[in-house]
DNA sequence: AAATACTTGACTATTTTAGTCGGGTATATA
DNA sequence: TATATACCCGACTAAAATAGTCAAGTATTT
């Protein structure tokens, strides 16, 4: 099991925007530099994210992204929903009545991973931006 | 966040063997057929779990591999580290001071994916293979 | 002797990941 | 109004990981 660098670029991005006032913009290429992440890659990450409603854009010179709401009010589990990352621990499809093998019955271990998926996205649910960070940068 | 289907295999293939008294060797012929797992890959899997302790082999004619221990004592944990199938969220080194992209110090959300992989790992360890089995099976 | 079943390293096709590229458009400021 | 800044967005690609397969065995039972 592996986490994608999509993700954690996208939080470490909204982490480091959190750290500054809400209604001031942030560049990506301020980000891209300051938490050493390709410009580019940064670029594809935050289109996602302004098309779910986690940032809103400003364009043009001193623009940048914004903050849709309070890092308070922002899960983790919609940061990785917005990049398409879903954690995946079946082999089967889960609206089919039919196994991870193209067979009849679901399989021995399915309620296993069934439960393991929902082990892991109570995790996501549970953490809101404004957990990561400390209490210094929370009073700003 | 991804399962592989080694682990998957792995796992389901050991709940198929519990399935039988415990000292009547399964062939991974039959748990191939009954799985719908290839037997080849099988194979290569259960050298890895004979290696690490987990089943042992009955060579020959009505071979097949054991279970080396009792169900209630094998840990998903153990299975998964068999086959050197870790669970990874950040994008350092453990043992480097150093952050995920070379930088001086460990990312703002390090402790976050750090906190992550803690509890993953924590669903492993607290789940063994008797926990796969229905209660008609246990009895048996 | 023959069949069964484990042994073990190497190899490969496919998929996924981690980005890059290119050619835009909108806005602020000089 | 020219220019620089910064977002916009689809398409592309190299590299790595995954999911197996292949080959050439060895040990044991019947
Ligand atoms: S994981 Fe769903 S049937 Fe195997
Ligand atoms: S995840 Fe460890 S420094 Fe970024």
């Amino acid at each position: 099991m592996k986490l994608n660098t999509k993700s954690r670029y996208a939080v470490m991005a909204l982490a480091d925007m959190s750290k500054f006032p809400l209604n001031n913009p942030v560049s990506l290429r301020d980000i891209s530099l300051r938490q050493s992440i390709s410009l580019l890659y940064l670029e594809q990450i935050f289109f996602r994210l302004k098309k779910n409603d986690i940032v809103k854009s400003v364009r043009g010179t001193n623009g940048g992204y914004v903050l849709k709401r309070d890092p308070k009010n922002i899960k983790l589990s919609e940061i990785f929903k917005a990049l398409d990352q879903r954690v995946k621990t079946v082999g089967c499809k889960k609206e089919s009545k039919k196994g991870c093998n193209g067979k009849s019955a679901k399989c021995i271990t399915h309620e296993l991973w069934d439960e393991l998926e929902i082990y892991i996205n109570n995790f996501f649910e549970n953490k809101k931006l404004s957990d990561l960070l400390s209490t210094e940068e929370r009073i700003n």
